[in-house]
DNA sequence: CCAATTGTTCAATAACTTTTGAACTAAGGA
DNA sequence: TCCTTAGTTCAAAAGTTATTGAACAATTGG
């Protein structure tokens, strides 16, 4: 844990809506829902936009408690504060992530992939 | 039903979720759920905003699908969709409101009021 | 009919958010 | 050491959303 994250009570409603209110950051957060406990790191990202846009996405998603990134070696391992979110939000995250896993109109992360790990 | 509404199939997530990431607009999804079959109408809100501006983040809740407008004489009866958000977002609303109800830092409509129906 | 009540619309402004490119840092491998 | 890879920072530009006040419409009660 090396950049800046709120505490589990600092986490904030109105903020945590607005950020996953973004399709970006919630075609993210989708994915990190669906391969969670593999730590990704940005560059996964990069089909959603440029890298200086997702360092920015990325960021408004941690800041706001939604993820948690840790510096390791030059990258980054990006998780989704499950835990925490689930205390403090009980049942808004998972009926987030079934809704956004149901919406064709999000971009997608990682098509024409070779998807490899469970 | 005046004003034009989306249709349930219409409703769309990010729209929704950026719609209840403002905290006056969240307060009034708030309230009314908490009035559920009691319509309101605007000024009910006048507390938490200017009657032009109650007017905006009405339309804003109404064109994402949140609210129902109904014209009755010269007011508006207002009320949650929560059929419709409830088969499109199955649990998000739920899960939206208990954590809304739980923030000490949401404005509150009607403080200072005596409350006297259900 | 007149006035009050309820809410909308419009245009302007203020305030934010998103996107961009160029320059930068820091780690790791050859 | 030098180069590459991974990501950040900064300032500018573009775009969007929120807030305001003045003017408007429509209904209702006197």
């Amino acid at each position: 844990m090396t950049l800046p994250h709120p505490t589990t009570d600092q986490i904030s409603l109105p903020i945590v809506l607005a950020v996953l209110g973004d399709p970006t950051r919630l075609s993210i957060v989708r994915y990190l829902a669906r391969k969670e406990g593999v730590p990704m790191n940005c560059s996964k990202f990069l089909d959603l936009a440029s890298k200086t846009n997702l360092s920015y996405h990325l960021a408004k998603l941690r800041e706001a408690g939604v993820t948690r990134s840790e510096a390791v070696g030059t990258s980054r391992l990006i998780t989704l504060r499950r835990d925490d979110l689930d205390k403090r939000f009980p049942g808004l995250l998972d009926s987030v992530i079934a809704a956004a896993d149901g919406d064709k109109d999000l971009p997608a992360v990682g098509t024409a992939e070779a998807e490899v790990s469970a």
